[in-house]
DNA sequence: CTAGGGTTAG
């Protein structure tokens, strides 16, 4: 939905625009660089190109926000190749990208895993005379968390310290969001509570991120405690500060009090991701609530959701246990025509229920389904 | 105001 209004809006400006050039009337380079940013959101390359060519054309040459925008907005879309070719072609042609251009591009390249290229471009900056600042630094210390790298993330953690620069609620979360990553949530919750010590505010990332480390290890208490405390904070929780602990929550069995979030969230206006969803009805299927799981089923495909197919597997299988059949071959019908293969196992426990019951009616229907009638 | 931290599942 929300989508589809910023696109509106950016076809809109883009027909203003159209109508205004028309008129003989050239507006300033902010007006063609929001346009551009919002095509690039769109993935709309032939509009963002045509833009270009306006500009050049109408004498408004594009600046650092415009190719800076370009940049981070091809690597935020899975371009990053694009991104750097168009970065290397400036440079090319004599433009001297700014640091917030070399920040996005080195942001571009740690995001890819390529540190090597990103490193090279840290020091052509500061050959270049720009000196990293907070932001440059906490891109770079982002980059090696990323790849597990964290002696190098920790010596220029220190080096931005000594330079002068702050630790910040981002700089921390960085480095949290590293070690969570790698499984080093106890490193991570030593520095939560550093970060309290030195009177550097927590903010919802910083809670998100321990609430999701300590989901990953199981340490649901922990989770759930900290959840508490982000609403004590009087932090408005998010989709992703639920969605780890009901996930966590289905897989020890807990659906209850996974149930228990999922109304919580849907009461504040938050929609869960579809992911959600499926650890739900798996959740379900694993306490053999085969009732309650095909209920969700169908919510979903009313909400017009696609469940996974291990989903839908464990669905079956429990669907088939509990001797509802019917809802079984529903299901499965829904599976075929996604195209979803029928595990091994799935497949077993279905053969061995329809000879056990002999049910030459199941039979058939499940005949007609694989001969896709 | 336009650069940095999270967010799926694999």
């Amino acid at each position: 939905m929300r989508l589809c209004r910023v696109a509106l809006r950016v076809s809109e400006g883009y027909e203003l625009l159209r109508q205004v050039l028309v008129n003989g009337l050239v507006p300033e380079n902010a007006v063609f660089n929001k346009l551009i940013s919002g095509f690039c959101k769109e993935k709309q390359y032939t509009r963002v190109s045509e833009l270009l060519h306006t500009m050049i054309a109408k004498n408004r040459v594009p600046d650092n926000y415009t190719y800076q925008e370009v940049i981070n907005w091809l690597c935020k879309k899975g371009k990053g190749l694009e991104g750097l070719r168009v970065f290397n072609d400036l440079k090319d042609r004599g433009y001297a990208p700014d640091i917030a251009m070399y920040t996005t591009m080195i942001h571009g390249l740690c995001t890819m895993g390529w540190l090597g290229e990103a490193r090279k471009l840290w020091f052509e900056m500061i050959e270049k005379g720009f000196h990293p600042n907070e932001y440059t630094y906490n891109t770079m210390i982002h980059g090696f968390c990323k790849i597990d790298n964290f002696e190098e993330a920790k010596i220029l953690y220190k080096e931005m310290c000594n330079k002068g620069h702050k630790e910040t609620t981002v700089s921390y979360n960085t480095m949290m969001t590293g070690l969570c990553l790698h499984g080093r949530t106890d490193e991570a919750y030593r520095l939560f509570q550093e970060m309290h010590q030195k009177g550097i505010v927590r903010d919802l990332i910083t809670y998100n991120t321990i609430i999701q480390g300590f989901c990953k290890e199981g340490k649901i208490v922990e989770s759930m405690n900290l959840f508490r405390e982000l609403l004590a904070q009087g932090l408005q929780p998010s989709t992703y500060s639920y969605t780890p602990l009901i996930q966590k929550l289905c897989q020890v069995g807990a659906v209850q009090e996974a149930k228990g979030l999922w109304n919580d969230m849907k009461n504040i206006g938050l929609e869960p991701i579809v992911g959600t969803h499926d650890y739900i009805i798996i959740g379900l299927c694993d306490q053999g609530d085969a009732a309650e799981g095909m209920e969700w089923f169908i919510e979903m495909l009313n909400s017009k959701l696609k469940p996974k197919q291990e989903t839908l597997g464990r669905l079956v299988e429990c669907l088939t246990q509990r001797d509802r059949l019917d809802d079984s071959l529903l299901v499965l019908e829904f599976m075929f025509r996604t195209g979803y293969a029928l595990e091994k196992g799935v497949c077993h426990s279905l053969v061995n229920k329809l000879c056990w019951e002999d049910n030459h009616f199941v039979e058939t229907c499940l005949g007609e389904i694989l001969e896709g009638k």
